[in-house]
DNA sequence: TTTTGCATTTTGTCCTGGACAAATGTTGAC
DNA sequence: GTCAACATTTGTCCAGGACAAAATGCAAAA
């Protein structure tokens, strides 16, 4: 029941570390045992109390972690190496050029300054300026990258990140509302599989498709399979949507596609997109992998002419 | 590293409890030791797997907790007792008529059918018909609690009382995003105290004095102290305002209220609302307690005349 | 009567060190 | 190159002990 309503700080406690760097209790104890890094001092009590180096350290390391390496590979390497590690990776992550480099400098300085209304309200005169598709693509998509850049480089940290997916969110679902039908084809049923979150990727999904008219329900994340495929019914819908980001581990993603294929009635599209399902539409057969957000476009206008055909040769 | 993707489930595993009550594992456990409840099954690996009935009864016990009881004087009763204990406290809780009840009725039945878009379109609907300022207090504030009923009723979870919130901020924030003006006064830093989530709170508050012309910086939640006190005076801000919601422990606030009055400059004013500080005056020297979202406009207009009464007397 | 101070109980969190299975990496056969 | 079998790494769970913050009850003072 401890509350540290002020931290005089000589070191974090492992509850604020856990919030700090999104590593769990369980895993700084496991670690420190395993590797002898993270090594807090104690408070009076035994209680861990890490200093503020350690807990940098460990920022680093989860950076890290999220680009793939392992802990065995990291936790025992030093500061300095590990931030030259992330400059690297962080440069080689975009390559190609931004035309819109020096606005999302500015956006990435507002989000940086924690300045929300005025981040919002840029975003809204960029959505004005460009049209929901080509803000999502050459505005929200970009952004992204370089919002996960900062983080990684730790310009930014996880309340500023968490600020930026929210202001966006507002941006998208107002725009969104503003656009839907209630009666268009193809209705479209967006979610994600289970444990997986994610939830930007399915409103970019949305923002992108609802122009052209079809109908999109999110069904939100973590929605379990048996679900899907109710709703999938229920909801006389033509296609399923799903977005398997790269967290999600690809191998879960395969077979819980292969699962839900196997569960939707035929005549349901089931399509995926997402960095876990790149190049792997050799083993999702009876899936429409989706490359990216114009390439949903595409699938959409596939769909069209699909169905078009369809009618005009009824029961071929 | 255990992944359920689909849950064949005659139990759930001690995190999808932790996720679908807010019970922590820890709590879980230590509850199983001390009261013998909740009493889980196990599988072949020893790990807990919880019976879906014992889930729904520490459903029912957290809702009682949120309600204030202590642990000891519920988990022992039977699952009927405690549905029975909250339907009387649900009552209990709203004896005073709503006059827009039918109204918010239909939202209620909404969020329960998780129709996001058309409850995000009706609430702005009523915005649009009642303004700002009428909206916040006519329609959100008496939302909150129905919400806050429903769920002690299990009509909805947490996933659709999490929808409603993501809703009511969507509208609050473009709302407010419109009038909000750059250059007004009195400059207010809208903040909680460190520990504390309840944003909702301070969105409501912004949407009642914004549209006065005041202009509001919100500093989000869990913002240290000495923070707080930077920002205040490097931003040239005439008040600061603190939401203490009935989670936080009333003792706490007022010390830390308390401090920060000591810590901020005299010419700064401290207002603070929420449940926590009502009736607290006379324990917060110096501290302007705001006891509703109407009273907030009262402090304001104080304020203001303090303001001109110093004008046309200076240096009295 | 209402507040204030103190003793007692309740309660949440943290601790250690062990265990195991899922995830990942590696090797070798086809 | 693909796939299976094997080895290693890694995250989560377990038990049961400990302690301090929070809540409660109760006395004395205003």
């Amino acid at each position: 029941m401890q509350n540290k309503l002020d931290k005089p700080a000589e070191g974090l406690g492992i509850t604020a570390v856990e919030r700090d760097t999104g590593l769990s209790k369980d895993i700084l104890r496991v670690w420190e045992r395993r590797y002898g890094f993270p090594l807090p001092a104690r408070d009076h009590n035994g209680d861990r109390l890490y200093p503020p180096e350690q807990v940098d350290k460990l920022r680093l390391i989860r950076r890290l972690l999220d680009l793939g390496r392992r802990p065995s590979s990291v936790v025992t390497l030093d500061a300095g190496t590990l931030a030259a590690m992330l400059d690297s990776a962080a440069t080689a992550l975009a390559p190609e050029g931004d035309p819109d480099s020096a606005t999302h400098d500015r956006l990435i300085e507002l989000l940086r300054l924690q300045r929300s209304a005025e981040l919002r309200i840029a975003l809204h005169q960029l959505l004005l300026k460009h049209g929901l598709q080509r803000f999502v693509c050459d505005t929200v998509a970009p952004l992204n990258i370089r919002v996960g850049q900062a983080w990684m480089r730790g310009d930014i940290d996880v309340a500023e990140e968490h600020l930026y997916t929210e202001q966006v969110q507002n941006v998208l679902r107002s725009a969104i509302g503003a656009q839907a039908a209630t009666d268009g084809r193809p209705r479209i049923l967006l979610t994600t599989l289970p444990d997986e979150l994610h939830a930007l990727g399915l409103l970019m999904a949305e923002a992108t498709l609802v122009p052209e008219g079809a109908v999109c329900v999110s069904l939100g994340t973590q929605t379990p399979i048996t679900d899907i495929c109710n709703a999938a019914s229920s909801g006389d819908f033509d296609i399923v949507a799903l977005s398997c980001s790269a967290a999600f581990p690809a191998r879960s993603a395969i077979d819980g596609l292969n699962t839900l294929r196997a569960a939707l009635p035929a005549a349901i599209e089931l399509w995926a997109g997402g960095q876990a399902v790149q190049g792997k539409a050799a083993r999702l057969p009876g899936v429409r992998v989706i490359a990216d957000l114009p390439d949903a476009l595409v699938a959409l206008a596939e769909w069209r002419s699909a169905q078009r055909a369809a009618i005009s040769r009824p029961r071929a």
